[in-house]
DNA sequence: CCGGGACTGTCAACTTGCAGACACTTTGCT
DNA sequence: AGCAAAGTGTCTGCAAGTTGACAGTCCCGG
């Protein structure tokens, strides 16, 4: 669910001499496809821009399940939690396709955080931003269900990355069943039969690794109609 | 879930002409027991610093249903968030008994954040420790049962806040079910069920509104069994 | 010391989503 | 063209947790 858009980097807003700092400092380093940026309980060495290719979050869960968090793209930053509380990482970074990252490593990110205040500033609004998705990402697994939840992937995955047709139908690529089952937390047959059931509502049609959605607007519908629902609203004094 | 060890302020770290300032920024304000700090969806005015009280955090779900996040108590901060985004508050929060809180209206925020980068600096630590926070939160709803989840919550809840008794049990107070019920994302008659499961188990004992830990070890067990059934772990390459 | 209110234990019916199994279709490579 | 691999549709249990209902238990104020 990063992938999308929003805020994913700390570089992009900083003034043109320090990010110009931030690159001179930075090394570079190729992966190829299926290669760990860094892994779960790792200590964090370095933080990483992405120049180019894809790079999937995700975790590992009780029985070997890995449930992806999202994917970054070109532009975005990865690792910089680790960089502010040294803490082992959290989760696990892996390249999905062949990729180039610059690495900065602790060191010259501490001295770069140091002694630029736009760094901080910068790491603040990425990091509030992160707050925000994980704590929505947090609340609507809880109360949506896995249908409702996989159309709004699917509308948010239609807005930041899919491509229009001549026939006004939106082109999701790359997407098959099981990464989306691993997006939504559930499985692959469950993502299957709901999948069909928007198919036979006629907002989407589906090809093997193909999502083309016809009726965007009416793929938020279903969770609109549980807003309205929320008739009990409880009220609080505020002054 | 907050209201446990961890890092709950921007403030506290602060070098002391630093924090003179915020605080002489700051204007007071009392709130009596069921009073709003902020609600879901406002626009951020101003972030709070808890002098004295609780404050809880949570959000209504589809249903009418309030899910407890976690309480914030003397010395821990409220509505960074919202300071650093400008966005519209993503939950409510809301004092359960009488407090006192410190308002840094927007405007000041902003002018101290501007000109003290120890601020921004501090902010990142805060935030860092909530990314992660919400992060580990989600797996756990995701991957840990019901029963799996209230175990830690109050294996938890009596490193941070239970009061040792003199037979070696660890007393947890003002903990009904209803509540456990709101952090866990899970009905009442779940919980109880659970908690008899627990108590049927010779890890603790319950009595109204009070819980007694008797084995805390024994608490974290079952997901140490979960974790030790974690034998399939694929491995990615690193370099 | 007694009665209302809050808290707790338990049950049955129901819903959602998971697990495993199996047949089928498409894609891509040779 | 042909074949293996990847992707998909669907079914049958099965497990967890919800909803609603109801009765029992404890606490505290009058």
């Amino acid at each position: 669910m990063l992938g999308l858009p929003g805020l994913h980097s700390w570089i992009a807003g900083l003034p043109e001499p320090v990010r110009a700092a931030v690159f001179a400092a930075a090394t570079r380093r190729r992966l190829t496809a299926g290669e760990a940026v860094y892994t779960l309980g790792s200590k964090p060495e370095a933080c990483y821009i992405i120049e180019r290719g894809r790079v999937r979050i995700f975790n590992v869960s009780d029985s070997g399940r890995e449930v992806t968090l999202g994917e970054l793209r070109g532009g975005d930053c990865v690792g910089e939690v680790g960089m502010i509380d040294g803490m082992p990482r959290f989760n696990t970074a892996v390249a999905t396709e062949d990729s180039e990252l610059r690495v900065l490593a602790r060191a010259d990110f501490d001295r770069l955080y140091a002694s630029h205040p736009e760094i901080a500033r910068e790491l603040n609004r990425l990091l509030a931003y992160r707050v925000r998705f994980f704590y929505m990402h947090a609340e609507e697994s809880r109360a949506l269900s896995l249908g409702q939840r996989l159309a709004r992937l699917l509308a948010r995955t239609a807005y930041g990355v899919g491509i229009p047709q001549d026939n006004g139908e939106i082109l999701l690529e790359t997407l098959s069943q099981e990464a989306l089952a691993n997006m939504l937390g559930g499985t692959r047959q469950a993502v299957s039969q709901e999948m069909k059931r928007l198919e036979r509502a006629g907002l989407l049609r589906t090809s093997y690794g193909k999502v083309y959605v016809r009726d965007l607007a009416g793929l938020l519908q279903p969770v609109e109609d549980l807003i309205g629902a929320e008739a009990v609203v409880p009220t609080y004094p505020t002054e």
